[in-house]
RNA sequence: GCCCGGGUGGUGAAAUUGGUAGACACAACGGACUUAAAAUCCGUCGAGGCUUAACCCCUCGUACCGGUUCGAUUCCGGUCCCGGGCACCA
């Protein structure tokens, strides 16, 4: 045996071995339990972070112990290959989207063997190849016919300078990133996917997540947002009254078509069918409130800037239209939205409150966001932070209307709105109306119950559920994706394209200039005949939101050459569900929810199985525990059993003031820092230039703040176990991990102190492990504490996943045994048996190094054939 | 702004169901080995105090303030700070 620890040959050799003998393929067969592992495949976006080595090692460690357990492992890998990315790179290279990504690909492909994990590569997809994408063309056709896709107008980002749609990512500080530009909202038209349709399975679905962390499905479940409250509507005075701007005639027959339009919400009535009982009038200006007891404190009303009326009312008033455009700058991003000045301005129109009669002015308020809602809110300064600070800055009347309720003797103070003391029994609904006329008294339900009755027998509202959850825009105007399968004709309209026609293949060989798609200047692209008429007719030049491919890859997976349909029933039918998927956090609510989403329309279009289920898409409203079997995990209705999310691997920022305070960001790897004894960091300066750099925020490993480290540095220095074990050692999975260089150094360490154990017993020469004869207290008390470690690890490994501790345990299993040394027949047996132990319990961590000491510990067998240890 | 997490020695962390706080490592320091260095091995390592017969003992300590409990890193309420997500980054 090499007395020392070479990592290097080692791992390329036991990686040639793997290979050689097929070992990570998933046979499917049904002999063992199937075992299908998947970790969150890597956008192509050059080389592998250390987010994608966190990652793909714990998918590996998990996969390699079930393999170890006697499971038949699936664990695939893919690529995520459509992309903002690719095109950026191909502004600043002038080089296809395409064959960047393809490079990009093979390159990591390369660095993720090199990592050793057990990847079943048979089944390796990319997402921008045409036998993928054209499935999903397919579906897309089946849902745009059945109206779960359809079209509306909706808002984005504008650059005005680049005349180009601008993602979220590329508005900074309302401005363009490259032209800088203010930026605008506009309105075009995109296609939908109707995922509110499936907001109460999605929402119910989560019951049944057992294997999921809280955290998520909470997350989920505030996504989704389901609330219960009251619709009801204001009445705006016909024209000619005392209120309406001057304009011409025509206003009043306006609105009647533009404001009483069905609610647009995912709703349904509690009470009956939707519209039952509500007026058909027309001149309606409709609102939503989770809080209808204060429906007595109203104010006044507040319009976002595009609602129809807003509009209507600045026909006339050229302040308001200004107000208006101004609305209309900056992005769409709601976390701006939320965050800035509000501000609002008069529409000189007023409504007429629905149970007071009273005249209530109409503002336009910046803060109201038209996609949620009805775009038009009532505001109660006394009980509603938002409101009161808007009323306060314009002067509206502030009315109490709900009070402490009363506690023990004497009565409680009626509390004006202030602060801590009325939040805390005001949110908690817990309060009685004042000031409300008949409703005096009433608690939260009672004066909801008698509003929404009030309200149902005027025909102007009634008790609604609603969803903060929107329906899914997927229309974007780049290039680099996957092509929507419309066909636009003059006199058939929308025309999908037909399943001969498919896939709609996106050229390959183009470079995208900046200002705009490029698909819509190749007629050699859009231009078509109409399926339907043989007419001329234009296709589509919009594609899908990427996050549509990332949406069902679970499922290709199992049948990656599939050319019948998008899964071959069979193979999704083994496999699925995922038993284990495992990545980032930062994915908790958008990808995994489109992921769940796009389970039940495969479901619902036939794709795992003939027999198509009914689905609930409204579950029973018949109250708690009705039906427990909606409770329990169905893999028809739900792709993933168990989740692990991963923490962030997490790095500190450096940066330097450019032009125009424009921050340019510098990797930590070209920064030195100072710190004080204590560790503290005093300041940066850049190793090239010796001149100080700013500190920013420990963030997560970003391109956009240039603060990754590359693992490939690891690797190539100490090797992929090394990497591999510092990096499920230093931290449990689910926590954020701070990258640093120090460490990784002890992980080392470790592995050579293993190899030398391991070394100078075979050196001695081997022996059975331990069956039985005279051992001494010390030897007795080794073996108990193997096989304590053993239950240990086992539990670490498969029950808790906390691979930290698993090597920790490991760890103290080595001291004990470097410190024993006994070398009599009975001790050396003992040595013998806890080494073959170490060997396989650290084999699914570092499986390369634990492949060459079962070699020496058990020459002429192969560690690929064992199982777990038992204790 | 809203939703979800996190905060424990100089550092990463451990304490699995409310029961000995700091396992296992990193860094640092001391020692052995060496001509020397590296590597390796051994030892010390939360803060303060007490005591040298004793490496024995005492007090404080898990961001901060308060609560529940015989007992709280763990449960509850509040505050501060840090991170993730907010619908076109993936």
């Amino acid at each position: 045996m090499q007395s020392s620890y070479h990592p290097a040959s080692i791992e390329q050799q036991m990686q040639q071995h793997w290979e050689d003998r097929h070992a990570f393929r998933a046979s499917g067969s049904g002999d063992k339990p199937g075992y299908y592992c998947l970790s969150m495949f890597p956008y192509p976006s050059g080389k592998l972070h250390m987010g994608h080595v966190r990652n793909y090692t714990i998918g590996d460690v998990l996969s390699r112990y079930h393999r170890m357990k006697g499971f038949d492992v699936m664990q695939p890998m893919g690529w995520d290959a459509f992309g903002l990315p690719a095109e950026n790179a191909a502004l600043a290279n002038n080089v296809p989207p395409a064959a960047w990504t393809y490079s990009n690909i093979e390159y990591m492909k390369k660095q993720l063997k090199s990592l050793g994990l057990g990847i079943d590569w048979s089944r390796e997809i990319a997402t921008c190849k045409p036998d993928y994408y054209r499935w999903e063309q397919w579906l897309f056709t089946r849902l745009f016919n059945k109206g779960v896709i359809y079209k509306k107008l909706a808002m984005v980002n504008w650059d005005p300078v680049d005349h180009t749609v601008l993602a979220n990512e590329q508005v900074i500080d309302g401005r363009g990133w490259r032209s800088g530009a203010l930026v605008e909202k506009r309105e075009i038209p995109m296609y939908f996917f109707r995922i509110t349709q499936y907001a109460e399975e999605l929402l119910a679905g989560l019951d049944t997540l057992d294997g999921w962390p809280e955290q998520v499905r909470i997350m989920q479940s505030n996504w989704i947002g389901k609330s219960y409250g009251v619709r009801f509507a204001f009445e705006i005075p016909a024209a000619g009254g005392t209120s309406l701007p001057s304009p011409a005639g025509g206003i009043t027959s306006d609105l009647a078509g533009v404001i009483s339009q069905p609610s647009r919400m995912a709703s349904s009535s509690i009470r009956g069918t939707e519209g039952e009982g509500v007026s058909t009038k027309s001149n309606l200006l409709w609102v939503y409130t989770t809080r209808a007891d204060t429906i007595m404190g109203v104010t006044f009303v507040a319009v976002a800037a595009e609602h129809p009326l807003a509009t209507l009312a600045a026909q006339g008033n050229a302040r308001l239209a200004k107000f208006i455009e101004e609305c209309k700058q900056g992005g769409v991003a709601e976390a701006d939205i939320a965050t800035m000045e509000k501000k609002g301005m008069d529409t000189g129109l007023k409504v007429t409150h629905p149970l007071t009669g009273e005249q209530i002015p109409v503002w336009v308020g910046n803060y109201v966001l038209m996609s949620y809602g009805e775009g038009a809110v009532m505001a109660v300064p006394a009980h509603d932070e938002r409101d009161f600070g808007f009323a306060q800055k314009y002067g509206f009347p502030i009315r109490q209307v709900i009070k402490e309720r009363e506690k023990g003797s004497g009565g409680a103070e009626v509390l004006p709105f202030s602060g801590a003391a009325w939040q805390e029994w005001y949110a908690s609904k817990d309060g009685v109306c004042v000031n409300s006329g008949k409703y005096d008294g009433l608690n939260y339900e009672q004066a909801v119950d008698a509003i929404a009755a009030d309200l149902k027998a005027k025909g102007l509202g009634d008790k609604q559920v609603q969803f903060r959850l929107r329906d899914w825009g997927i229309s974007r105007q780049r290039y680099w994706g996957c092509p929507i399968p419309i066909i636009h004709c003059q006199s058939c309209g929308d025309v999908p394209v037909p399943d001969e026609q498919l896939p709609v293949k996106l050229p390959e060989d183009v470079v995208p200039d900046g200002a705009g798609s490029p698909l819509a200047k190749m007629p050699e692209f859009y231009e078509c005949t109409c399926p339907k008429c043989g007419g001329k007719a234009r296709r589509e030049t919009d594609t899908m939101d990427t996050f549509v491919e990332s949406s069902w890859y679970y499922a290709r997976y199992t049948s990656p050459d599939c050319t019948t349909g998008m899964v071959d029933k069979d193979a999704a039918q083994h496999w699925l569900p995922v038993d284990q998927y495992i990545g980032g956090i930062e994915h908790a609510i958008l990808h995994l929810l489109y992921a769940r989403f796009f389970h039940k329309l495969m479901r619902d279009e036939g794709v795992f199985s003939n027999i198509i289920p009914p689905h609930p898409n409204s579950p029973p409203s018949a109250g708690e525990g009705a039906n427990d079997a909606l409770r329990a995990f169905n893999p028809l209705d739900e792709p993933f059993k168990n989740l692990l999310t991963q923490g962030m691997v997490v790095a500190p920022t450096f940066y330097r003031e450019g032009k125009g305070g424009k921050k340019l960001w510098i990797n930590p790897a070209d920064v030195e820092v100072a710190t004080d004894d204590k560790g503290r960091p005093t300041g940066a300066r850049l190793k090239t230039d010796g001149q100080p750099v700013e500190i920013g925020g420990t963030e997560k490993m970003a391109k956009s703040k240039n603060n990754g480290v590359d693992p490939q540095a690891i690797i190539d220095q100490y090797g992929a176990d090394t990497a591999r074990l510092f990096i499920m050692f230093v931290a449990p999975p689910e926590q954020s991990l701070e990258w640093s260089d120090a460490g990784v150094e002890g992980a080392f360490r470790f592995l050579k102190r293993v190899w030398k154990a391991t070394h100078d017993h075979v050196e001695r020469g081997i022996v059975a492990a331990y069956r039985n004869g005279e051992l001494s207290a010390a030897a007795k008390a080794l073996r108990l504490q193997l096989h304590q470690t053993i239950k240990k690890v086992d539990d670490d490994m498969g029950r808790r996943k906390t691979f930290n501790t698993a090597i920790a345990a490991n760890m103290e299993l080595l001291n004990a045994l470097t410190r024993f040394g006994e070398q009599t027949p009975a001790a050396r047996s003992v040595t013998q048996e806890a080494l073959e132990a170490i060997a396989l319990m650290l084999n699914p961590i570092v499986p390369h190094v634990c492949q060459a000491l079962w070699a020496e510990l058990r020459p002429g067998t192969d560690l690929l054939d064992q199982g777990f240890p038992e204790a």
